[in-house]
DNA sequence: AGCAAACATTCCTATATAGGTATATATTGC
DNA sequence: GCAATATATACCTATATAGGAATGTTTGCT
């Protein structure tokens, strides 16, 4: 089989770059499709397939506004990933936490030998 | 042209279902990849290359031990994620206190009339 | 009704997998 | 060195796209 479908659950469909820069482009409030076509640069069709996509898996709404149709951004879908990879903050974190203490050991070597630059 | 490759991005990596579940695994500290497979039921080969992407957007890292050869969870790379992601916190919160008010405002009009159920 | 604007959908193509199966490679023990 | 264990890689196949081009469809205006 092939990968699973990009319809098929969240991580897939921000699995795509272009679908990112569509979510951070309604963060900003709710866009026509024009308008990010012209803000992404990318062929109509190809930007309405996207949205038809995050639309799927419920992460953007529509409305019709005249002939327009205003794209919404649907914050919740994220927190789905947000909660599973978070999880692994400790991770991260302790690796941070980790530098910090060396960088402290550098420091203090320094201080203490001031050898070589 | 199709999907981006997994291996060009920590997104992709962890589009894949059974990807995630290793990495879920891996959170338990190392693990062998006999280990894996048998928690997994899946063919060694594919968890053995689900590993190779994983190893190739660095969110593992491996070393031998014997004939084994042990996986380890870089949690680091899910930093990327969640730093992406968490911009969009707001919104999903902004959600959760609506429904609290909503909430709060059924609860008063049930108090203030009481009158069926 | 007729036309244009704003989108959505369809059709076609190239490609990157994910899975299955078989095989290669490395390490340990005898 | 040889057999066995533990993994990795190669090869093949089916499939789900992502992009491009062309065409539908709905809405607003006159």
């Amino acid at each position: 089989m092939a990968r699973a479908a990009t319809t098929s659950d969240v991580f897939n469909a921000v699995a795509e770059p272009r679908r990112r820069e569509v979510i951070d482009l309604l963060a900003g409030g709710e866009r026509s499709v024009g308008e990010l076509v012209s803000a992404l640069g990318t062929p109509q069709p190809q930007v309405s397939k996207h949205l038809r996509v995050l639309l799927e898996v419920e992460l953007v709404s529509v409305r019709r506004e005249g002939r327009h149709r205003l794209y919404r951004l649907e914050g919740q879908g994220l927190k789905q990933i947000h909660d599973w990879v978070g999880a692994f903050a400790p991770l991260w974190q302790e690796r941070l936490d980790a530098l910090d203490a060396v960088v402290q050991q550098l420091k203090t070597e320094e201080e203490g030998v001031s050898s070589d630059e």
